[in-house]
RNA sequence: GCGCCUGUAGCUCAGCGGAUAGAGCAGCGGUCUUCUAAACCGCUGGUCGCAGGUUCGAUUCCUGCCAGGCGCGCCA
């Protein structure tokens, strides 16, 4: 909002100068890129046009800047200084800022809200764990950045459904109900029960290869949550299950875990359009379809008896193979369908976000959306690098063989939801990032989470004394009656001018997929508020257009920290802590 | 070997080609008779991995090295 009435100023300006025939353009149009200074000393904002107009126009910088600072006047500005080697600093004007003091006001929750961005509709699919087993910790970083990444792209004017893919075919999913059956026929021996020879033999494997005597390829999943499957089977159905194929215990176990992800999430605050099983995608033939649609585009063949995608042609390293030897499909022939799927839907952007390891995965992906006849940004990979767990200090391992893990689900039960969502949200999520369960708790009291929520709850604190207080009651009650020209303090308007670029922020997070942009902004104007919360005492009953001027700005803070809290993090905004 | 990511204060990490590189934690020292001290104010702390290049200007872009992580299946 800010940043574009400048932008809109200086292309003015810079219009105004060269038709008058005091800047040479020579044709170049050129970027006008406005900044907020690291010192504060330079202005509220400031741009370097100057600079780069120096060549083109064959002119000093300094020279430029005077010429552009002559068009700029504006009563937005309260000065525009050149600085440095061709700087335009501005400073911007309390009139201004008090107008736009009041936008805030009217517009309360929907302050930060922007109009339709662009007239794309995004599919963002994120976290699309197998339903094997609980969801780990690198899970729950998935799940929180895309589930804030939703929210922010949507509050930026983008249209975006989001999506978890259920990966339940193939052989894992055939493992698990192996595992489960397993289980079981042990809680029947355990009962008495006589097994065949066959199913003793099932269990024998099982319990052989979780004790690390089985050298051969691991088969089996070994996390405690598959004995208490089995056992809530036996619990259910006692032994009447004994008989029954492998696939039923799939299907049991299947459900059970996906259930349990779900509710997870859901506790967690993360919830999903749509929650799209692969096996529906094999019910409707689109695998096939998808086949088919490559060999009309002519970019597959036949080679060594399986059939192949020539996916170097589009970029990727090598060819791909889609359909085996034997006749069934690979992973990525099925991933493909399933991406065809999200386009035939309507979606002509999709957004994913995978763990680092599959970043090798990445250019035959695209080189598939390409072929299917879509361009190469229809499908944009976010890479989310790992989560290492620490406990006072120390890495906590984790077995895959033994299933010996901490899950997500117990980590954010420890931490808590909300400072387990900001300490997770706070990293770009290229970064590799070390989470110490101990500090995220022991923390809490200089949790950054906590600062940004004190703030809020400090505001709300501030209204109750005043709806105590008969004269400053009413004030309260009308805020945009106030008389903003009582606002003069640096503090003041330092936390105002933070305020109103909240929807700049917020655009530049959004279109750049980082929300964790963010959190560094939420610690920044909380840190203003308490800055202005000891320097500018709100309430006084000697001066009360003071007091209601302050109680204006104080309720605009407490409407862009509860916005940006509840609305992008999706954490809570306490009234009182 | 090839590819991707990372390397910034004691620790965890921000940083959009700009001006004297930041925050939190840790350490040291101040501030509550007044709206919540989960706060505020000050101090200490840096060869932005190393070396080149592009640029008026590089932590930021490019190249080469060094270090760490990950990936290079007719696995999913």
């Amino acid at each position: 909002m800010l940043l574009k009435a400048i932008h809109s100023r200086l292309a003015q300006a810079l219009d105004q100068a060269a038709s008058a025939g005091l800047l040479e353009l020579n044709g170049i149009t050129p970027e006008i890129k406005v900044e907020v200074p690291r010192d504060t000393r330079h202005g509220d904002y400031a741009t370097n046009l100057a600079l780069t107009l120096a060549k083109p126009s064959r002119k000093n910088p300094r020279q430029v800047a005077e010429i552009l600072v002559e068009h700029l006047k504006d009563q937005m500005f309260e000065n525009i200084e050149l600085a440095g080697p061709g700087f335009i600093n501005f400073k911007l004007s309390w009139t201004w800022l008090r107008e736009h003091l009041d936008l805030i006001l009217e517009r309360n929750e929907n302050f930060g809200q922007h109009e339709r961005a662009d007239s794309h509709r995004y599919l963002l699919e994120f976290v699309s764990a197998n339903p094997t087993g609980p969801l780990h910790f690198g899970h729950g970083r998935w799940a929180v950045l895309g589930d804030c990444l939703a929210r922010l792209m949507r509050t930026a004017g983008f249209e975006v459904a989001t999506e978890f893919y259920i990966n339940d075919t193939g052989a894992q999913i055939n493992n698990l109900g192996a595992s489960v059956q397993a289980c079981y026929f042990g809680q029947l021996a355990a009962k008495g029960i006589t097994l065949t020879a066959e199913e003793q033999g099932v269990y024998d494997a099982y319990t052989a290869e979780k004790s690390g005597n089985n050298k051969d390829q691991i088969r089996f999943y070994h996390g405690d949550y598959i004995q208490e499957l089995a056992q809530k089977l036996y619990e259910e159905y006692g032994s009447d299950l004994q008989a029954e194929p492998v696939s039923l215990f799939c299907e049991q176990a299947r459900t059970a875990i996906l259930t349990a992800q779900q509710q997870e999430l859901e506790e967690f605050g993360v919830s999903f359009d749509e929650w799209f099983p692969e096996s529906r995608l094999h019910g409707e033939g689109a695998i096939q379809d998808a086949l088919n649609h490559l060999h009309e585009a002519g970019v597959t063949e036949e080679r060594d008896g399986a059939l192949w995608f020539r996916s170097s042609e589009y970029g990727d390293d090598k060819d791909r193979v889609l359909v085996k030897q034997d006749g069934s499909s690979t992973y990525f022939a099925n991933d493909i369908a399933y991406h065809w799927n999200k386009l035939r839907r309507g979606y002509d952007r999709m957004i994913n976000i995978w763990g680092a390891d599959h970043h090798g995965y990445i250019p035959r992906m695209q080189a598939a959306v390409q072929a299917l006849g879509y361009p190469k940004d229809a499908l944009q990979i976010l890479l989310g690098q790992i989560v290492h767990l620490y406990r006072n200090g120390e890495m906590v391992k984790m077995s895959k063989r033994t299933g010996d893990m901490i899950t997500f689900g117990e980590v954010f039960e420890e931490v808590g939801r909300d400072a387990t969502r900001y300490l997770l949200m706070q990293r770009s999520a290229e970064t590799a990032l070390d989470f110490d369960l101990e500090l995220a708790k022991q923390q809490s009291s200089d949790n950054p989470v906590f600062y940004v929520q004190y703030a809020h709850a400090r505001i709300c604190s501030i209204f109750r004394t005043a709806a105590q207080s008969e004269s400053l009651a009413a004030l309260a009650e009308n805020i945009q009656g106030a008389d903003l020209g009582q606002l003069i303090k640096d503090e003041e308007r330092t936390l105002l001018v933070k305020l109103l670029s909240y929807p700049d922020e917020l655009a530049f997070a959004a279109v750049h997929r980082e929300p964790h942009r963010l959190t560094t902004y939420a610690s920044e104007l909380a840190a203003l508020f308490h800055s202005f919360y000891k320097q500018c005492r709100v309430l006084d009953d000697k001066n009360l257009e003071l007091s209601q001027a302050r109680l204006a700005l104080t309720h605009a803070t407490r409407i862009v920290i509860r916005n940006v809290l509840t609305g992008i993090f999706g954490i809570s905004a306490p009234e009182s802590m």
